[in-house]
DNA sequence: TAAAATGTCTAACGTTTGTTAGATTTCTTA
DNA sequence: TAAGAAATCTAACAAACGTTAGACATTTTA
């Protein structure tokens, strides 16, 4: 890689970083350089202004996850059940969300108080992923593997923006990533109910 | 209400809106001010600084939830079931939620930038509400009506999680809260599998 | 090793920021 | 209606912001 090029990526994760400490406006260009040994104005040889680091920031958040999703799935054999492809899809998406969580988080924390301009910057990368969890989640109801009455709209955005919140409590040394992301499985697949129905409060005299 | 008391809360209004629009640094005091046609300064007659409006706007946003939900469930028969609680909590906190959806918004999307001693100015309250889950949850696992092995810290932030997401696409033109709320509940307790767990994908020829 | 290209720095610009002190207006009370 | 209290405004402060032009340093090429 040129050197170019590798300072515009450090330069980014400092920024990704930074974004999602501590917001968007909060982030001057001088401490995004700062934390690169650089001074404020030389990012301008990098970029041509501030929007346009947010804004790559914000597509390399995305589209690092909906490419660990789509391969995790399309490495499934042939024969994958759908709660198996749900199951995969979901360790993907908890394992490069959390990886790479300064963009990640950069993105679900800041997108919404960006300028306009920004946004739609992302909007395209934003439609793709949907449409990605989209076809999982269609694939397995027109194969009749989900409950009958689910609403997949609903299912899928609650799907995505628990995932999202694990950004604000998940700690890795709490537990593995890989084991929230089966019991999270787990617990979207069947449900945390035992299901008799019946079980009643136990007043206490 | 005196006159001032008035004044407050529609400064607070005004800031919850354009916490939650904007972030909390691109928010001026100016800004807040001219929302309510007045000018920046006079804004230090009601609030000794920008931190102790932001402050307000963080701990107002919880405490409306954490009552609505607290109510709702003392408001339950004596016999009803665990299922029945957790359903009722649900829906109250999706009610006041995305009723006062710019103080909770503003909390939920602000709160990881704001300067530290401001943050903890709102520990208490999150901690308080986190308690109230805790209690429904651990309620329903003590009398056996959750499936066993459900680890309850995940399910409590998961749920906590998905819910507050719902500030983020939820669209009240294309429908109601109420039946949000349900859908929301089913997929939680009983999971959207349809638990053969053998339907496997049709390869298209 | 000289010339060219690449990368960074300096210094300044016009705005905007939170905050303050004190003048000014508006309302309440006697 | 006059005096006092309550609420808002004005004007200023130092600091920080994104951005720019051009000087400087570093590296690559010939």
């Amino acid at each position: 890689m040129a050197k170019a090029e590798k300072t515009r990526s450090r330069i980014l994760d400092a920024a990704a970083r930074q974004f999602r400490q501590r917001g968007y406006a909060a982030v001057s260009l001088r401490s995004i350089a700062a934390a690169e040994k650089m001074k404020g104005g030389s990012l301008y040889y990098h970029f041509s202004s501030k929007d346009e680091i947010v804004s790559e920031v914000l597509n390399i958040g995305i589209e690092m996850v909906q490419k660990a999703v789509e391969t995790a799935v399309a490495d499934l054999p042939g024969d994958a059940t759908h709660d198996q492809v749900i199951r995969t899809a979901i360790k993907a998406h908890l394992r490069a969300f959390l990886e790479h969580s300064d963009y990640t988080s950069a993105n679900v924390r800041i997108f919404a108080q960006l300028p306009k301009p920004v946004q739609k910057s992302n909007l395209a990368a934003r439609a793709e992923y949907e449409d990605c969890w989209r076809g999982i989640l269609g694939n397995a109801e027109r194969d009749g593997a989900l409950n009958p009455g689910t609403d997949l709209n609903i299912v899928r955005l609650m799907l995505i923006g628990a995932m999202n919140a694990t950004l604000e409590w998940f700690d890795p040394k709490r537990g593995s990533v890989d084991k929230l992301a089966d019991r999270f499985a787990e617990m979207v697949l069947t449900g945390i109910s035992r299901g008799g129905d019946e079980t009643q409060m136990e007043v206490p005299i």
